[in-house]
DNA sequence: TCGGTGATTGTTCGT
DNA sequence: ACGAACAATCACCGA
C-alpha cells in the first residue's frame, strides 16, 4: 500500500502558484516544473461537461464533482488523460534533459538567463 | 538499493 | 490576483 499520505506530503502548505512575479524560495534555480497530471488533462475536458450538467455548482461543488465523476470513469476512461499526462511527462522529461544539460556544462553565471525574478 | 518528500499542475468561482 | 478543495504524479535526492 502505498503508504497515504496521512501527514506527509502535506498538501497545501505553501500554497501560492507562483503567480505574483516577485521574489520566490526554492530550491532549484530554474526548477523545470514537472509534468502536469492525468487530473489536469481530465479536468480540461470534463470542466465543461462538469458545469454543464452543473451550472450551479460553483468552485467547491464543481470541484468535488470532478473528484467524483473522475474516481467514477474506468482506467479506459481515464486512460486518454493518462495518456496526456504520460504525454506531459515526456515533455517534463525533456525540460529536465535541457535544464540538467545546460547546467552541467556549467556556465558558472554565464548571463543566461539567472534564474530569479523575471 | 530503496524509500518518502516535496514540488508541481490545472479547473472553477468569488471578492 | 489569489486562494482553496479535488486528484495525480513521480522525479529527485539522500542514506
Amino acid at each position: 500500500m502505498p503508504k497515504e499520505t496521512t501527514k506527509t506530503t502535506k498538501r497545501k502548505a505553501a500554497v501560492k502558484t507562483e503567480k505574483a512575479p516577485k521574489a520566490k524560495a526554492k530550491k532549484d534555480p530554474k526548477a523545470p516544473k514537472r509534468a502536469l497530471s492525468a487530473y489536469m488533462f481530465f479536468s480540461q475536458d470534463w470542466r465543461e461537461r462538469i458545469k454543464a450538467e452543473n451550472p450551479d455548482a460553483g468552485f467547491g461543488e464543481i470541484g468535488k464533482l470532478l473528484g467524483a465523476k473522475w474516481k467514477e470513469l474506468d482506467e479506459s476512461e481515464k486512460k486518454p488523460y493518462i495518456e496526456q499526462a504520460a504525454r506531459d511527462k515526456a515533455r517534463a522529461e525533456q525540460e529536465k534533459t535541457d535544464y540538467d544539460g545546460r547546467k552541467a556544462h556549467d556556465s558558472a553565471g554565464s548571463g543566461d538567463g539567472d534564474d530569479d525574478d523575471e
